[in-house]
DNA sequence: TCCGTTCACTGGTCGGACCAGTACGCTTGG
DNA sequence: CCAAGCGTACTGGTCCGACCAGTGAACGGA
């Protein structure tokens, strides 16, 4: 016989998991959509034909990764949820936590997407995205005089506004949950210093600069003065041998070798 | 009294929920690490003080997330696993099944992150990646006469090592999750075109340029060539309507409202 | 010494039971 | 007539006990 068969270990497939196939199948299909119901344990029970364990397995399993939610004494029994950032959040959380990816890292990636961000909205948003980040512009504005939590709230509807404009649903996804994740690390620290209502207005500026290149729809400029914006606002937070991963993402980009130091709160990106 | 006070809604707090957060904890303060076991379902729900039902619902939960993983018959119990991208690529996947996310949004992002991977490995990467950049390269030529897989598999290992090179385990990771759900929706149509083998010479070549100007450490060529050479390989397979996306991340940015057609399979990066 | 068997134990599944809730409808009082 | 109050039939959350098919290691025989 040829030589050229070749057989694949065999996974047992458990009943809970062929349950949650089922049940994610429908869901992607669209033929459940969020809000939709599920039936009830006891009625799944007898359509899957397993015991309620496993039927409750599998919607463990579903309510993990954020699909559904159900409710004790809900007659209409478990809902279908819609797209959540929640496990994604679990997951980059989780790269922290264990110290696989540190804050430097954290911040070069918002880098990353925030400028990547500002580049698309400087080049696709619509004249509403725009006036969407004018009003939440305004809004930092009167927040400052509010302490830090309520603009902090503002500056984060200003990200989310641009992130929007970038007309991407991933950058806008994947911004929000970095920017979750670097703000559960050092929010209190922001909070606890003693001038935040100067950095509060340093960041303000910077964000009127980045928004004009945006609505200039210059978008390398855009992009570049939001790198650098994060980079003046973060890099302090940045154990001093991560900082070189920030540095790497701006223009000045040092030799792999030496890395001269880039001064922080300057007013070196006013160009 | 003061109006100050208010009361949060308080949501109960399963059992299950309680055993996968002390589980969880454990993991991620290191006290349990990738290889340990977990004890069996029998000894925890005598150590937690519940039922094996609740005990099998946290494993469930844990085992869905990736943590863990527990097979029949096993005396040691359920393993402590190391990160895995796959609920990662299981969220990413749903986003695009839900169709809240297009091929054209996929390849936008893919250039962001090969852009950025390549800027930050020409400025970042050791000698030791660049010679595995240079070993990938190889492979790649060597692949071509053996069919679309195997180059398709030299392809991945030279990205994945200029992620590497870029010294972000963001990138590296995000990069291998959208790779994949990309090759999912269109490998296929790939290994199926007639002049594949002309397409894996060009993609060679593209390759070849940007690995030279991560030798030449310049970050900023090696990002332009790199997404470049991805729109110039996958922009035919995107919707018309979407490519506006790819092309806004290119140099030659049209202004927002004429979207001048940017020609496919052209050496128009050659600069 | 090596190989086969045995056996204690594992996880997977099942069925039944109880409890504390919820939502709805019915009754009752106005 | 309507509204308030109660009862009831469900819900999901948890527990218990049982059985099965596997595993792996200790044990025993060749």
């Amino acid at each position: 016989m040829a030589g050229e068969v070749r057989f694949e270990p065999v996974h047992t497939v458990r009943a809970y998991e062929r349950v949650v196939e089922q049940i994610e199948e429908h869901v992607l299909r669209g033929q459940l959509k969020p809000g939709d119901r599920l039936p009830s344990e006891r009625t799944m029970m007898a359509q899957f034909g397993v015991s309620r364990s496993t039927i409750r397995e599998a919607l463990r399993v579903l309510e993990s990764g954020g699909l559904v939610r159900s409710r004790p004494g809900d007659p209409a029994g478990a809902q279908i949820l819609p797209f959540s950032s929640a496990t994604l959040h679990k997951t980059f959380n989780r790269l922290v936590r264990t110290d696989q990816v540190g804050l430097g890292e954290l911040i070069q990636f918002r880098m990353l997407l925030d400028g990547s961000a500002n580049l698309l909205a400087a080049r696709l948003a619509t004249d509403e995205q725009i006036a969407e980040m004018e009003a939440a512009m305004e809004y930092m504005e009167i927040a400052i005089d509010r302490g830090y939590v309520e603009f902090s709230e503002a500056d984060v509807a200003f990200h989310d506004a641009v992130a929007r404009g970038s007309r991407s649903t991933l950058i806008q996804v994947c911004s929000d949950v970095v920017r979750g994740v670097v703000l559960g690390l050092i929010a209190h620290k922001i909070a606890d210093s003693p001038d935040s209502k100067a950095l509060m207005r340093r960041s303000l500026n910077h964000h009127a600069e980045v928004l004009q290149a945006v609505k200039d729809r210059d978008g390398e400029r855009a992009a570049r003065l939001a790198r650098h914006s994060l980079y003046a606002y973060y890099a302090e937070y940045v154990p001093p041998e991560e900082r070189p991963l920030l540095q790497a993402m701006l223009e000045e980009a040092p030799p792999p070798g030496s890395l001269p130091a880039i001064p922080l709160r300057s007013s070196f990106y006013n160009m």
